[in-house]
DNA sequence: CTGAAAGCGCTTACAG
DNA sequence: CTGAAAGCGCTTACAG
């Protein structure tokens, strides 16, 4: 182990200002009960001697860590932060930009889905947990048993005990569709992740159907194209629509899965958008840099990060432990990937 | 303020078990001086209360934390985290990993680069900072005043003080630069961010000179185009670019350049590697999605960050204080952005 | 406006 | 093998 130098308390502040620590508690704190003359020579000894506080000794006693903890879903294979979707890396720099405004640190990290993320949550008092995307109804029900403040994002629990911050996926996926349809398409596949009940991706699934049966357009079994929310899968689908001759359009449940498709439906000669279209979900960063630019329903996930971290600091700071639920709006991001027939 | 439930402590798992509170810590830090039978009964104790430590108070009695601070540089203008650049979001994964399986959890942060980061780092007695890229000297200066274990990744700050990780810059960017030439090149163009001295972009520079050089190639300014690392400035380059005809090749010093300049080179209606070559740095991995798929000088990010987190992991179990350099190795991934010529 | 003192929940010599 | 007690560095009623 190695040495640890002797750390500058707030009693060696005290003798210094000639003060009690209470003083020197009050003074840093902004209790605002210290004549002005004192925290002077407070705030002299302060700097003088290098202090800085210990936030384990304070968080012991206030019962607050400012502290946020935030949940990144894995990849299944590797239980890997699934932060090579760009999606998720976007979403962390509006959490970790908007904390820190609020001098609030966040500790990231994948969870193993069981109740050992709580008990971290608990051990390190944290202030507040965001969680974002889906895990199974025991997590949740763990997660309930704490009364740390917690926000879901892009959460179809329905459970609306929690705070949440989510966009309207159903009704996005939705225009989607029908932005292909107005653009002249009829056989319209979709390429999208597990649909699972209550998932973001189901919600996808919901919308894409709605744009078709608002045309009375048939919903058939061979228009889908069920995997992995990965650039990989995308790639793969490729050979998989191509036999479907008839399709002329795809809706990526998420750009990750946009840009795959198109890289390998252009290995197999078919190119984007003259010989099939493609519209994404979500305009991550990459779909603008990706040529041909990626036409794609936007949201703003930035933002989400943001939104999420103000809620808890809301929570916390308010008395009223009222529920707070945003819901983010989406648009069509016109750009290249989809032609009118 | 939320009413905050009453902790199980370790006074309640004592009573509960019929022991007093330092056989209880014993069992749990498995100290190893309890009888099996008492260590049972602690055990259920703990079981049946679900007690949970206070890290807090783990945390102000032992000095340590469990927790490591991970620096991620900010961009210029809004100082948000540059996890837009997936270079940092692919290091991070590896960080986060990393220290989940051994136990650590980390704080991930951008930092104004004064004080400040540094005593924050103080404040959560953290057990080791990740530092990602270059900072000011005073910076440097800084964080050596402290004692807590450092791992510069990506730093050419030439003090041997820190433990390090990071990659023979100079060299990958001269083969990649050779790899060119190789393939027939001569009027090599370099894509590059602000050539500052003693940093990552500036040795990359010089790989490339090196190689212009062994060749007898005459480095000329109108073959540098320095910029920005960052998508957007590949993009905007392209107009430069196009205005020396003699470039038929140009070696990009980061991937995220290599990608915006062959986009803005598409618009500009110059195909790449039909009439330019391109090869890039990094291997993000999107550069195996892009399309075309580029060439590039391969390192292995990932690692780097898992390297990163053993290191602290060894200086903090380890007694000995051994200063730590690892160098990881490059290699020429080839894709399809270069053409012989 | 300021201070003495209790207490937050742990770990760790020390004693037995 | 186990316990009583000191102490880590703070905050916060409470008293004056």
């Amino acid at each position: 182990m190695r040495h640890v130098k002797k750390r500058v308390t707030i009693k060696d502040v005290a003798k210094e200002a000639g003060v009690s620590i209470a003083t020197i508690s009050y003074v840093l704190n902004k209790k605002g009960r210290v004549r002005e003359e004192t925290e002077e020579k407070v705030m002299a000894a302060v700097k003088k001697l290098n202090y800085i506080p210990d936030i384990s000794a304070r968080s012991l006693v206030s019962k607050s860590s400012k502290l946020l903890g935030v949940v990144i879903p894995q990849t299944e294979e590797d239980r890997q932060l699934m932060l090579n979707n760009p999606f998720y890396s976007e979403f962390l720099s509006g959490v970790e930009y908007c904390a820190r405004k609020h001098n609030f640190q966040i500790i990231v990290s994948g969870t193993d889905i069981d109740k050992k993320y709580l008990d971290m949550a608990l051990e390190r008092n944290m202030d507040g947990i965001i969680v974002m995307g889906m895990y199974p109804d025991a997590f949740y029900d763990d997660l309930k048993k704490s009364n740390i403040p917690i926000v879901l994002v892009d959460s179809y629990c329905n459970d609306h005990y929690f705070h949440s911050v989510q966009i309207n996926d159903r009704y996005g996926a939705y225009l989607g569709t029908k932005y292909l349809i107005e653009k002249g398409h009829e056989h319209i596949g979709i390429l999208t992740g597990k649909i699972k009940a209550g998932g973001v991706v189901e919600e996808r699934y919901l919308g894409y159907q709605d744009a078709l049966k608002e045309l009375d357009i048939k919903v058939s079994k061979d228009l889908v194209f069920e995997g992995v929310v990965d650039f990989n899968y995308g790639i793969e689908s490729a050979k998989d629509i191509r036999k479907n001759k008839k399709i002329t359009a795809l809706f990526a449940s998420a750009d990750i899965l946009a840009l795959g498709v198109i890289k390998g439906l252009k290995g197999l000669g078919i190119k984007v958008p003259d010989d099939i279209s493609v519209i994404g979900f979500d305009d991550i960063y990459i779909s603008e840099i990706f040529d041909p630019g990626l036409t794609t329903v936007k949201q703003d996930i930035y933002k989400k990060g943001q939104k999420a971290v103000e809620i808890i600091v809301k929570s916390i700071t308010q008395d009223n432990n009222a529920k707070q639920e945003i819901v983010l709006p989406v648009e069509i991001m016109e750009r290249e990937t989809v032609k009118r027939i």
